[in-house]
DNA sequence: TCTGGGGTCCTAGGACCC
DNA sequence: TCTGGGGTCCTAGGACCC
């Protein structure tokens, strides 16, 4: 989907069509701020004041970051993940909006459903991008895939209003990066023996599993293309990057990919996690701190229970002032979705990380997660080593001792 | 200029078992 | 007293994605 967030607001504030807004922030008091009407009275309305004209813009929009810029925005070199103090730098004139996240999840269930009416064999990649395996679909193959691409477009535009762009490639490596080489509301067809013309011109960084980290090092070696990827012997490659790491990129160079477009999968874990709006200490600011921590484990707890799932697996994340990470967990003998649990168990690990610094995030994660049916139907087993049935010993695989 | 929240997957070491 | 070779599970950190 093309800009998502930013659309979804443009859908319901047409006027902002074509202004640079950015959708982000992250405080509670910006929307307070963006959507009371000027009397506090009247229905509640967002003011568009360009950010830099924000009193105070720094408590407005804190530690918010971009979650989306319209075209506009982008213009001025305003993009995702981007701090929201920096946005207002490159961009003052920018109207900013909080995320609506109700009506995102709506717009993604609505454009989701009018895939999959067309084309049943559809993979979620988040709320707004989706993989659609569309071999099977009749007509699919019609000049390339374009006119089912098109008739695609046209449904999701009817249905939402909203505009997307699609690659349509013969695997799903090939059609994510055809799916960027014409945004907005393009459609890109890009065939095996485009390899060589449409891809390995492209930055290394394009593929997608090749984050920051990787395209540094590969740039280092002096691997800046997709061509040059491809042109490194494998076990060079294997060398700097591992076995497998250094296979793949091999592969992918090539344009090789056979993944599935997988239609279903299980939940392996699900957290909640804040960033305060002031780094907080763990002896100073300890009720504070503990408010949030239970708040958090209530929410996961919630999450779960909502969902329906159980996991024994209790962890906890920390962020310091220096933006480094800590992690810690603790697996219990029994599945749980019961926030008293969580949060004893989350409070086990807490015990076990250093607390001299400050923090500026705190996070809990319930993992190794089974739907709370299927444990039922194994009559509330704990799922532990401590008390599986002994083995018997097999007579030929036994040791001698 | 500081850097969100929700995820997945991989690696590597150690405990523990046979 | 030192020495195998599997295998699974747990834990911590990190890369990456949307």
């Amino acid at each position: 989907m093309d800009a998502f967030f930013a659309s979804v607001e443009l859908l319901r504030y047409p006027q902002l069509k074509g202004l640079p807004v950015v959708i982000g922030g992250g405080r509670r008091r910006a929307d307070d701020l963006l959507l009371q009407s000027p009397d506090g009275t009247g229905p509640r309305e967002p003011r568009f004041i360009p950010v830099a004209e924000f009193p105070l813009l720094k408590d407005y929009v804190g530690r918010g970051v971009i979650t989306t810029a319209t075209y506009a925005a982008r213009q001025f070199g305003v993009g995702s993940a981007m701090g929201m103090m920096k946005a207002a730098r490159l961009c003052p004139q920018a109207i900013v909006l909080p995320v609506d996240f109700d009506e995102v999840r709506r717009y993604s269930r609505l454009f989701k459903h009018t895939i999959t009416e067309i084309a049943p064999v559809m993979q979620d990649r988040g709320v707004d991008e989706v993989y659609i395996d569309f071999t099977d679909v009749p007509g699919g193959q019609r000049e390339g895939g374009r006119v089912l691409a098109r008739l695609i477009q046209k449904s999701i535009f009817d249905a939402t209003g909203l505009t997307c762009s699609i690659g349509v490639a013969p695997n799903r490596l090939l059609a994510k990066m055809a799916s960027e080489f014409n945004k907005p509301n393009g459609i890109s067809i890009v065939y095996a023996e485009d390899l060589q013309s449409k891809i390995w011109p492209l930055n290394v960084r394009k593929i997608n599993g090749i984050g920051p980290k990787a395209g540094e090092k590969l740039a280092a070696l002096g691997v800046h293309t997709i061509g040059d990827l491809a042109a490194q012997d494998p076990q060079w490659l294997m060398g700097h990057f591992g076995q497998s790491t250094g296979a793949w990129m091999h592969r992918v160079a090539w344009g090789q990919d056979d993944s599935p477009v997988v239609t279903e999968s299980e939940p392996v874990s699900m957290s909640r996690e804040t960033t305060f709006e002031r780094d907080l200490h763990a002896v100073r600011d300890r009720a504070e701190l503990s408010r949030i921590f239970t708040d958090l484990c209530q929410r996961v707890a919630e999450d779960l229970q909502r969902k329906g799932y159980v996991g024994k697996t209790i962890g906890i994340k920390l962020r310091y002032d220096d933006f480094k990470t800590a992690t810690r967990d603790h697996t219990l003998p029994t599945p749980t979705q019961d926030a008293a649990t969580i949060r004893h168990t989350a409070g086990l690990c807490l015990k076990r990380v250093p607390l001299e610094r400050r923090l500026r995030l705190l996070g809990v994660r319930v993992g190794a997660l089974v739907r709370l049916s299927d444990h039922l139907l194994l009559g509330d087993v704990p799922v532990s080593t401590t008390n599986r049935p002994p083995r018997q010993p097999d007579p030929h695989t036994a040791p001698l001792f």
